[in-house]
DNA sequence: GCAACTAGTAACGTTATGGGTTACATTTAG
DNA sequence: CTAAATGTAACCCATAACGTTACTAGTTGC
């Protein structure tokens, strides 16, 4: 059933990219064109990845934008299933 | 390069699922459990599929939340490299 | 003609979120 | 001690999802 809590992509981006780098929270954000705070947000699990830090975390880090934003699809979805997964919809498909 | 424009995924609710089924929006908005308004301005791309969107629609139509949340993402990171796509970041992979 | 249904949408409010700057407290390196 | 780095609070701005109400148009049936 997929019922494992998806990990914030602010820990994979610290763990994955900053650290092994041995990357400065101010420096990457520099680079990234972004504030220091909007970095250490996303680091902490403050604030998702939007489309346009996907973009740059795609150049940045010369990965795709695609996977940052998939995983914080992931994890908005799972967020939001936690709240909300027990909405009733009335069943459409087989009308 | 995979530079085509990614439809709004709106219409590809529209044309997979309203129009197939002959629902009326009033009748699928309410199905749904969200106003009609909302659901007219996802159909007519003037708002995206969000979180808890994806999961009714997934619930509705008996489809995954996760298909609509990434042609949601597809469309967004297509909408945001038209408009941030040149962006200067600097690289950080090859420290 | 007229009533009923449908659809789009404007106007208004609420809540949430990304992003920016400034400033403060704390920790760590030299 | 001093300087750098970090987290974060306070404040501002813009965007976006969602809701209700209400207006404007089409369409359909009587």
């Amino acid at each position: 059933m997929k019922m494992h809590n998806p990990p914030h992509p602010g820990e994979v981006l610290k763990e994955l990219c900053i650290e092994p780098l041995n990357l400065t929270v101010t420096e990457a954000a520099k680079a990234l064109g972004v504030s220091r705070k909007t970095l250490s947000a996303i680091l902490n699990g403050r604030a998702g990845i939007s489309p346009e830090m996907a973009i740059r975390l795609g150049k940045a880090f010369d990965t795709s934008a695609e996977s940052w934003l998939n995983q914080q699809m992931q994890y908005d979805l799972w967020q939001a299933e936690q709240v909300v997964g027990n909405i009733e919809v009335k069943r459409l498909s087989a009308a």
